[in-house]
DNA sequence: CCGCATCCGTTTCGATACTG
DNA sequence: CAGTATCGAAACGGATGCGG
């Protein structure tokens, strides 16, 4: 059962069998920072059951995205882990992520918080070609514990990491203020005259922030809405 | 309901939230190449039940990917287009068809078999910087009608149409070896040996064919293999 | 504890039939 | 042509239990 949900020769098709049901997609991704173990996931994925996520690792395992690995005593554990195969879906994860970051701009409540998923929503922003040299800070307010991130400019792009180190400037904001930060829709300028970021530091060294950032193809959008598209253009096959 | 499936501020979990429910991602992928009507996408997208369809297509109508366009009279047709937003997809679309490219290389029966789609894959895999500037034509043994594609190297990058035109060479082969000669699994130096593929004009025209399309990151993969990861890095938390 | 398997009420899917 | 209505089947989410 399973395997083959669409009859199609098709790349995307194939894909999304493999990574298009509920969950999965977030199964790899918390496998993409680290191995982790069958309750770590759980406690990360609040909301998947354990049946359902038995059942995706070992779909996940046939498919040959992960492997299991059984560490020996004293810890004794099982681990869950990428293959080669399933660390190559990192690009499209990237792809997907830049994409969904405009949508991390209008924030919701009850929503958890954590530092790899943010780490991954600025990599996906994060410009790969050369890049100024500074090194910058974020400080997010989350649920019960901050998050830092540390943003670093160089010549093999920037670089989003959690080592701590030298930096010119340290930004305290929430989330959404710091996703609109990294896709431009909030520009430095307009940073340092908000009243609900604390910035530690040189202020001016945020300046270089748009160069060290790509932003998104497309304009971003606000849900419920409807803007009438009024073109008139009649393209059929 | 619906809306927030996953409570995290992720920016792939809210891309999952509007793509990763069946089929959703398929309709996208249909749209991608031109607007198309109600009975259009039932009939490409065979097994997706008219109800399901109307729901995501009111979903994604609301999340504001697409648009609807009622053209006037005398054709009086709905059609479905994808808005900016839904456009911005393509480079997430890409890179999850680039990956699932090598899991065509193991073949089903039974499966439709489509240009677009085709299309879709040599696109995913076409190398985006300059290439060779070479012009090559396929052609592709489908169900029921060839599926022409024309790929073309320039200073632009790899472009794949279904323009015809002058081309050096003409490859009929069937989809996977297409696909394998794409992904670089196949040599061109092999498939000229190949007795199944029918080569029309200068067969080693085929020789710039892998300065045409970039190699998956990963290495390809069987399923139901079972390769035992033997390092042994413990990388834990 | 950890990694699941089982059970059960609710949601979603897929096929068919039907309507404006 | 563009959907809606209906219904059985499958999947999901939550709880609990069980063996290592």
């Amino acid at each position: 059962m399973g395997g083959t949900r669409y009859p199609q020769f098709c790349a995307l098709a194939r894909a999304a069998e493999v990574v298009g049901e509920r969950w999965t997609l977030l199964i790899v991704r918390e496998l993409l920072a680290t191995p982790r173990r069958f309750a770590d996931l759980r406690e990360r994925l609040q909301g998947l059951s354990p049946s359902v996520l038995a059942e995706r690792l070992a779909r996940l395992e046939t498919a040959g995205l992960i492997a299991r690995r059984h560490l020996e005593a004293p810890t004794a554990i099982t681990v869950y882990e990428l293959t080669a195969a399933g660390r190559g879906l990192e690009p499209a994860l990237l792809a997907l992520a830049r994409w969904g970051a405009q949508r991390l701009l209008s924030p919701r409540s009850r929503e958890r918080l954590d530092g790899e998923w943010l780490r991954l929503a600025l990599r996906a922003c994060a410009r790969p070609a050369a890049s100024p040299a500074v090194a910058l800070q974020f400080r997010v307010r989350a649920h019960r514990t901050d998050v830092l991130l540390r943003i670093e400019g160089g010549p093999h792009g920037t670089q989003v990491t959690d080592a701590l180190g030298p930096t010119a400037v340290t930004v305290s904001a929430d989330p959404a203020t710091v996703i609109a930060l990294a896709t431009g829709r909030l520009a430095p300028s307009a940073a340092r005259r908000d009243r609900t970021i604390r910035i530690e530091g040189d202020p001016t060294a945020l300046d270089p922030l748009p160069a060290l950032f790509h932003f998104p193809d497309e304009l971003p959008h606000s849900p419920a809405r409807h803007d009438p598209i009024t073109e008139s253009r009649s393209n059929t096959t």
